[in-house]
DNA sequence: TATTGTTATACTCTATAACTATA
DNA sequence: TATAGTTATAGAGTATAACAATA
């Protein structure tokens, strides 16, 4: 696959590594999609439905489907937003947090053994080829 | 998004790539899953069901349904491999051919705009990320 | 017996549009 | 009127297991 196509090798390892990680992470018992919400959460930060939903790449009206089981397996809590009650704020739980924790973990260690043989400069170059990937698409 | 973890990044990219080639191809009336089939079998050679699920990221039974629309819709053939007719060859059809054209021509457009900024060796390298972290998920 | 692909089932993701409630 | 999020609907992707045909 010399020649092939950046964006098709972008999708091959993106299945690659959400199949590798649903497996690493199958005692969680969480889709890719909600594995994927909470490791953007991990820092802690709160973030409205949108913010989450531009930086896991779905929409809002399929976010609510994820954030309704991560709400009813007490993971996340919703709550308005002070100022705006239109928008919703999503923020883990103490439950949450660990879970995502282990998350963050895990996909600290799937990168570092993956990366292990390249250059650290490779690597910084590919997180800006993937950032110009994702700041074309919009 | 300074120290966020590759894997975030990766996954953001191919939502952010996916819906925009989703947009730019909408008069194909294709979905994200059937433009990757048919972007991977855009250079002429026959493949598997196997081996094409294994380019693409999907199982076999994942694909029998994508390659049931594809092939009604005649860009595709399905034939028994000979030597062994177990496996089934998947083959573009002229139309098929024309349209995986039209996708591959579509993602190197995509491409070329969104990376034109960036020196050739960084993309380089950030395909030789994208390798090691789908063979690192193997 | 093992492998290739399909079928069956159940659940999740997705897009779109209509809707509620706020602003 | 516009925006944030939810709901409703229909179609597509997914995993798993069972199955038929072939090896």
């Amino acid at each position: 696959m010399k020649n092939d196509s950046v964006i098709l090798e972008l999708q091959r390892a993106t299945h690659a590594t959400l199949h590798l990680l649903a497996t690493e992470l199958a005692d969680l018992d969480l889709t890719a999609s909600e594995i994927n919400a909470l490791g953007n959460l991990a820092d802690g930060a709160s973030r409205t439905v949108s913010e989450l939903g531009a930086a896991i790449g779905t929409r809002p009206a399929t976010l609510t489907g994820i954030l309704d089981r991560l709400e009813r397996r007490g993971l996340i809590t919703r709550a308005a937003r002070p100022g705006d009650r239109r928008a919703v704020l999503i923020t883990l739980t103490d439950d949450g947090v660990r879970t995502a924790a282990q998350i963050r973990h895990t996909l600290r260690t799937v990168e570092q053994r993956a990366l292990a043989g390249l250059p650290a400069d490779v690597v910084h170059g590919a997180r800006a080829v993937l950032r110009a990937l994702t700041e074309a698409a919009r």
